[in-house]
DNA sequence: CTGTTAGCGCTTTCAT
DNA sequence: ATGAAAGCGCTAACAG
């Protein structure tokens, strides 16, 4: 039940608290001397800072909050190594919040940071996030924030972002010049501009190749494994024969892996698969699943760098800055084999 | 550039600002009427709390801090799930820190939350963790913990675990009794007491079965995927031709299926495969994948409630107590199919 | 029910 | 190089 405060510090060693301090957080206006003394005492006593003191006294935390949707998600935890390890290297720690998909919960989260002077924020808003009252707070106080990946419609955010609108066209593209001509898309929440995004690129890779558009191809899911299992299901009811499915999240291609292994169906065989997704996770799901490669570690160190930057700038206006990521096709079998199809 | 503080509010008012407190605060010695003044008044100028201030004095401040070794191991983010629903149903936030399987980490980040005040911790130690002198340092400063999952050889914590032996044993017996007979067992780093005590399972469930145990059928791993797939690799290279594998981890059994995936080796009609898991991620891997589940939200969510009544307990003695959560065979495939291989 | 007062533990001028 | 003093924003006795 140690409560040792510099100033027990200070009354043990004959000086003053003020000392102290200035020694402890490595000043260079203190004898070397009267130092060693100070951080000898210090380890003997067993002295811990209080940072609640500190920061409040500084009115500066050295924590940046991230907001994210779920850790589970394999995207969100890579982001999340890229922005600890930039941020680590700066000097700051890192608090992690998930709003499980809720505008509720990220709004308390974002209250929580505010409450606890966090000096920046990054964050990718959740499923049901259509107002931005929240951000906007962010801002009134002067808290610089990042919105990664999963941006908001509005413009007036600092964004580091995947190009989605290109991943989707490119995963659509790799289908069709894979042969297939009935490619159905699992969509994502359409509040989320990068399910938007991914739908137009799906779209316009159509159009490109000639392709007619059926509204009925575009399945809906709401981030959900089940999704993508119902989803699954339903490519046997169409008319036609499916022959591709270009997936915009991972969640709904791991449903459809699964309801695809336990019907028998080949990938890429039978049927071929691009998801939007992480080239680890989705070797877990099948080897030969082609993938638009996310890498959360890239997004996140980025995001950081870019959040970092802004607090240095300090209380200044903030500018808003966008950098947008290009998304990576990775094609696992070769088209030889998919080609046959055709 | 909001800085508001209640002294702001109370001047507005014509009021003192201890009222605002309390009225902040939700005490009942405001009258109704100065309440809704006060948080009109909040309101209007876009007050916000700052809990520096208000932990520091209160000297606490109702945040627990979560370390693990990674948040992208889908155990433990769904153990961290448990363990924030728990925790915020008490009106407690969370703070979640990796320490990316490093001694080095895990103590700065006790340090961390040391510093700011966490009212308890909770902790599943990394795969470096011998010493235990950062657990003592919370000991000394009165912070309870609990250590849930990977726990350490010391006695004097408290612990939430799950029941490796029988898990362990379970496992091999599972394979045992679908007629394999020649059982490598891919383990985990020895100073962790899970993978100790899995191994310990693995032996009883041989002996038990009146099969001689080999050392050399016991293939260590660092918990990496390459681990799994390097273990995969060595399984043609025995004299005998091995029947089952008995995984400790989930890491090195998705490596291992990666592997026989790409070599076309069936999992279970080629080799049967049983591993420490999650019902979840196990059916991603492979539908017939055989699991001893370990509950992640069942485990944080135990691990919370334990910690939550040692905070609640105060300043008294810390008692240690040990739960013991029971494994989950989940046997995909019906013994039938797998019992003609014997 | 409300005001007064005294800090929580630290940092930071300003003196010396 | 060190000390004195003030105060970050809040809460919690204690009065009244």
């Amino acid at each position: 039940m140690n409560k040792i405060t510099i100033h027990d510090l200070a009354r043990e060693l004959g000086i003053d608290s003020s000392t102290v301090s200035r020694a402890l957080s490595g000043s260079s206006r203190v004898a070397q001397k009267t130092k060693e003394r100070i951080t000898a005492k210090a380890k003997e006593l067993g002295y811990q800072k209080n940072d609640l003191a500190s920061n409040l006294r500084k009115n500066k935390t050295n924590v940046i909050g991230v907001v994210v949707p779920r850790i589970s998600r394999h995207f969100f935890s890579s982001a999340i190594s890229g922005i600890e390890e930039r941020a680590y290297k700066e000097g700051y720690s890192v608090v992690i919040c998930q709003s499980l998909e809720t505008l509720e919960k990220e709004e308390k989260i974002i209250g929580n940071l505010l409450a606890n002077r966090v000096d920046g924020v990054l964050i990718s808003v959740s499923m049901e996030t259509e107002n931005y009252a929240h951000l906007q707070s962010l801002k009134d106080r002067g808290i610089p924030y990042v919105v990664f990946d999963r941006h908001c419609e509005i413009e007036e955010n600092s964004n580091v972002l995947i190009d989605d609108f290109k991943g989707g066209f490119d995963a659509t593209e790799h289908l069709i010049k894979n042969g297939c001509q009935n490619i159905v898309h699992f969509s994502g929440p359409q509040n989320l501009m990068i399910y938007k995004n991914r739908l137009l690129g799906y779209k316009a890779a159509l159009q490109e190749y000639k392709i007619p558009f059926k509204e009925e191809y575009v399945l809906g899911s709401s981030l959900m494994e089940k999704d993508g299992i119902e989803n699954a299901k339903k490519l046997a009811a169409f008319d036609t024969t499916i022959d591709g499915v270009f997936s915009s999240n991972d969640v709904a291609a791991i449903g459809a892996m699964k309801y695809f292994k336990k019907k028998g169906i080949r990938v890429p065989e039978d049927i071929a698969l691009v998801g939007f997704s992480n080239e680890s996770i989705s070797a877990v799901i099948d080897p030969a699943l082609s993938t638009v490669n996310q890498s959360g570690f890239e997004i996140g160190s980025t995001a950081t760098e870019l959040l970092l930057t802004q607090i240095k700038r300090g209380e200044v206006l903030i500018q808003h800055e966008t950098i947008v990521l290009a998304p990576e096709l990775i094609a696992r079998k070769s088209s030889d084999r998919l080609s046959k199809r055709s």
